[in-house]
DNA sequence: ATTTGCCGAAATTAGCTTTGCATAAAGCT
């Protein structure tokens, strides 16, 4: 799990190189910043750790210069010299939280036109085509990029990417077993394993709120802690986030617990048939017929009263749970445990950060039978993607690591892959006889990933009629929050990959969740099969797939469809025959 | 700004896509 201190301090550090990036400094200078923002999300260790220790520059990428920096920000939370950055580029950095405005257009937008805020720019859009046809350089397509961009984010809700409202969730959990609760769990749309998160919802067992709000009032994350009501204490996060939690004892933690996870339809539902059986779950616990409160621990509990088997909480959505088949339907759900293998990770022979060898031994701790390298493509030249000679000499050091697993009797196999770039006009990145002779291809999008629906559609029809991809990557190339998913004609291109026996991946990295719970449902309808990935480019990250487990539940994805639950020769029997 | 290599200075990640212009630059990842 990253560490919140790290990830702080890696934004600074992005914003700085955005903003050196604005102004047109060094490359370098700008790529060394980029680069220790980088080193510190994946570093496993707090920062706080290593500086005491005087390890800070043990960091990849961190010099005398930033360790300063970094020890300015631990000691004050703040850096001078972004704050001097920020003053003399006003309004570049608030600019650039619209999709598709870069350093560049957002310096030009903020030094040439005097737009400094989101508004600015709503107002300059306003004044139509024949006000920006005499800005030099702004085209009708850039403007229509922008205008676009500032549309996905004001429709982009203020609510957290799952990801990372699991690291406030854990951070906050030590603080709530500091001040003394003892348990502590996540509720709402958390525990849902919705793709974003709004306020975070937790249950927790103390014995009074009061004290609690008491109590958590002086942790230095937290800006404001009060009891909302009866057992209910509302704390606001100096990170802005807000927090409702539900303070019970043990004995009433199980109906607790079923109300704060929700979601609203679920609820009405199992009140529905609750009350049949003459009990009302209400904000306080379990109630009789007689008005009398039922203390109930646990959740199973209630379900049954409500004459229902356990409703695990990611496929509590009001509508698919309360199907009469639903028991026979839950039993065939995938999950965690029927995961064998993960067929999309990365080492340092391209953007990943450790070596193979590193990445293959953390899957075989999880317990994986197989792993599929899937380092990038050349066309990636950023992350040192992978031609057709260093491709093949991955390759050697695969079977050679195979051999030595199976002479020392270690279960774990290798499967040599790549993730090759389906390229603009759906051409892959790599020569036929270079996929061919590999165990696994993952295709995916990278670039152009702001092309019409036409084009988009076409160049991944293109892509499966290869007869070279057995997995499609990432398939609408979004990042949560971020990066508005590609459009495409979904119908076409999940039949066509269907009829290719092409699977679909499911991206459990939380930034991505890709394909999402809604695009999976609808791939259902055409047969689709499934890949759930992690994705993983350093080792912890394999701790990623039951993100993508519980989004393919959220769809109610049976086990059988998913290609990664299969035992490896299976596995190897749906790969050939595939490419038949 | 950092690393490498060597003690001060050079090298550092690179190709794809689009656009505007007509061969090259900017932006992106």
């Amino acid at each position: 799990m990253p560490v919140l201190t790290n990830l702080r301090v890696a934004r600074v550090f992005e914003q700085v190189a955005d903003l050196l990036e604005a102004r047109g400094e060094s490359p370098f200078k700008i790529q060394a910043y980029r680069r220790v923002a980088r080193s510190l999300e994946r570093l496993e260790e707090d920062i706080h750790l290593l500086d005491a220790e005087g390890r800070l520059t043990d960091i990849p990428g961190v010099g005398k210069e930033i360790e300063k920096k970094i020890r300015e920000i631990l000691r004050t939370g703040k850096l001078g010299y972004l704050e001097r950055l920020k003053a003399e580029l006003p309004g570049v950095l608030t600019l650039m939280e619209i999709p598709g405005v870069g350093p560049k257009t957002a310096y030009r937008l903020t030094t040439e036109l005097g737009i400094r805020t989101i508004e600015d720019l709503e107002a300059a859009l306003a004044k139509g085509d024949e006000f920006w046809a005499r800005v030099p350089r702004f085209t009708p397509h850039l403007v229509d990029n922008i205008r676009r961009g500032l549309e996905a984010y004001r429709r982009r809700s203020p609510r957290l990417p799952l990801g990372q409202a699991t690291i406030f969730f854990e951070e906050l959990r030590h603080t709530l077993v500091r001040a003394g609760v003892s348990r502590v769990e996540p509720a709402g749309s958390l525990r849902r394993y919705e793709e974003t998160v709004g306020d975070l919802d937790l249950v927790v067992v103390f014995p009074n709120a009061e004290d609690l709000a008491r109590r958590l009032t002086g942790s230095p994350e937290v800006e404001l802690a009060e009891t909302a009501g009866p057992g209910w204490v509302r704390v606001r996060l100096a990170s802005g986030l807000s927090v409702d939690v539900y303070v019970v004892d043990e004995a009433g933690f199980g109906a607790a617990w079923v109300w704060a996870t929700g979601n609203r339809d679920h609820l009405e539902g199992l009140q529905a048939r609750l009350g049949a059986a003459g009990y009302t779950l209400t904000e306080h616990g379990l109630v009789g017929l007689d008005g009398i409160p039922l203390p109930v621990a646990e959740e199973g509990v209630i379900y049954e009263l409500a004459g229902l088997p356990y409703i695990p909480p990611e496929v509590r959505g009001g509508r698919d749970e309360f199907a009469p088949d639903v028991a026979r339907r839950l039993a065939e759900l995938v999950g965690l445990t029927d995961i064998r293998g993960d067929l999309q990770s990365h080492t340092d022979w391209s953007d990943g950060s450790a070596p193979l060898e590193v990445m293959v031994q953390a899957a075989a701790e999880r317990g994986l039978e197989y792993l599929a390298i899937s380092d990038h493509s050349a066309g990636r030249g950023n992350a040192r993607g992978l031609d057709v000679g260093r491709l093949a000499a991955q390759r050697e050091v695969i079977a050679a690591l195979n051999e030595e697993l199976d002479r020392r009797g270690i279960r774990v196999r290798v499967l040599a892959g790549i993730e090759v770039d389906i390229r603009a006009d759906g051409h892959l990145d790599l020569p036929a006889e270079a996929l061919k002779a590999l165990d696994v291809v993952v295709g995916s999008l990278h670039t152009a990933l702001t092309q019409s629906r036409d084009r988009v559609t076409e160049r991944l029809l293109r892509a499966i009629r290869t007869g070279l991809v057995d997995i499609l990557g990432h398939p609408t190339a979004r990042l949560i929050g971020t990066r508005e998913p590609v459009d495409f004609d979904r119908e076409a291109v999940f039949r066509a990959a269907v009829e290719a026996g092409v699977a679909l991946e499911i991206n459990a990295n939380p930034e991505r969740l890709d394909l999402n719970a809604e695009d999976i449902r609808r791939a259902r309808e055409f047969g689709a099969q499934f890949a759930i990935n992690t994705d993983a480019h350093y080792p912890s990250n394999f701790d990623l797939m039951k993100f993508g487990v519980m989004t393919a539940r959220k769809a109610w994805v049976r086990r059988d469809e998913v290609i990664n639950t299969r035992p490896l020769a299976e596995l190897r029997e749906w790969l050939r025959r595939r490419r038949r």
